[in-house]
DNA sequence: GGGGCTGTTTGTCGGATCGCAAACAGGGAG
DNA sequence: CTCCCTGTTTGCGATCCGACAAACAGCCCC
């Protein structure tokens, strides 16, 4: 096993409350594992035998539906608890994690969880918050799928990957990470090609730029009115 | 105050974890109130000053969008634990709650989370236990919302209110709290037209029986066939 | 350096579903 | 018992968006 050091999870917000010491402890009971690019770190239905923080790269969490459908739940981006099934008293994961460049995580045994959690209340507290957030996020995916059209669901969508993964470059704000514009499909409930077109026209009035499994917004301010504007 | 028996939690799945006496302790906190139908029992943005369990009745968990249309996230059953905003780190509610009928609840004073967390820890797992039941029927919905068409979005919708608030009658289940197409609409995403529309034609084949706030469904085997069958 | 694979663009067509409009009906209030 | 309010039904036209199709273009791998 690697040596961890302690500053590694200093930029988790989920041990935030810990000390030092106590997260040396935490730690103690993890390992790092490598997850190259393409590789699958769990599987909806598989058991929820472990649970997670990545330290780098980025993953994609997608759901399957029995039709064969993908959706896209959300990326995970390093500092990130992800694969907290157990946590929420399930025995399998409800979706499919997967590495979209090679990644880098902390791993432990969700056997570990409940020693964990008896010596730190605090954790629990954390995960309470984390999957509270993602509650929340979630209602706000259905109410824009249920009142918007298209146009804005991506215009939305897109301006949460900048905010949660977008770097800065020469001539805009650009998704930190490859992403296609069928992957943008499965995040707003649309196809890949009314995404296409969108892009498209957005380009032709100099608000993003595209390129293969690339956007780059140029103007985030433009993006965020169509976002917010009623329909029509 | 009223005097609160245990026994009025017995049925709480949030405190299944708790003893008898631990029962009493907690509930020596909290009060019991009525909540005429109609009213509202929290209002979406304002502080989240108290936590809930419903104890009789009905209350329809509402979202509102800038735009002020409204999309319903949940139904509230007997039983049910609510309005737990703070317990997942939020200073307001993200939702409005109101009385469909006539109910009364068990409400706390947020204030008094952290002693009993900390007195029961086996709470803050229920919390999260709970919490993530509701993560997981938002990605649901969410897939639901990206990848079905609407009249099987209804199907979907239906079943569930039958599973959670569904009473038996003469010819068939029908859902027991009076709802609206309105309502049917704001859950799935569509219109109230649409809604009538489609529960006109299933009421032509013998799946359904309308009637004015009510829905009864005859053949509930059938509507899953709609449900689960692929488009076309 | 050249396939070939994967991702992207663009056009056309059709259909699901929404918006608007108007009529209808159950049921509570007085 | 009757009025009126709220909820429901139904028709029609408009349109957003998905399905099908075909061509194009990076980029990896051999």
């Amino acid at each position: 096993m690697n040596a961890l050091d302690r500053s590694i999870l200093d930029a988790v917000p989920a041990f935030a409350a810990l000390t030092g010491e106590e997260i040396d402890l935490v730690l103690a009971h993890a390992r790092s594992l490598r997850y190259p690019k393409g590789s699958t770190v769990f599987e909806q239905g598989g058991a929820a035998d472990s649970f997670f923080v990545l330290l780098h790269g980025h993953l994609q969490v997608v759901k399957l539906t029995p039709a064969g459908q993908q959706v896209v739940i959300r990326y995970v981006v390093p500092g990130e608890m992800f694969g907290i099934a157990v946590q929420m008293g399930r025995r399998s994961y409800p979706a499919t994690a997967q590495a979209i460049m090679d990644s880098l995580a902390l791993v432990w045994p969700s056997s570990a969880w409940p020693t964990l959690v008896a010596r730190y209340p605090a954790l629990a507290e954390s995960a309470l918050h984390i999957v509270g957030t993602r509650l929340d996020e979630a209602h706000v995916r259905v109410v824009e799928l249920a009142t918007e059209e298209v146009e804005r669901r991506v215009a939305h969508a897109l301006l949460r990957l900048l905010k949660q993964a977008g770097r800065k470059v020469d001539d805009g704000i650009e998704v930190a990470f490859p992403i296609t514009r069928e992957d943008v499909a499965q995040m707003t409930g649309t196809t890949l090609h009314t995404v296409s077109r969108i892009l498209s026209a957005w380009e032709a009035r100099g608000l993003v730029e595209g390129g293969r499994q690339r956007i780059v917004v140029r103007d985030p301010h433009g993006l965020f009115a169509i976002a917010e504007t009623p329909k029509a």
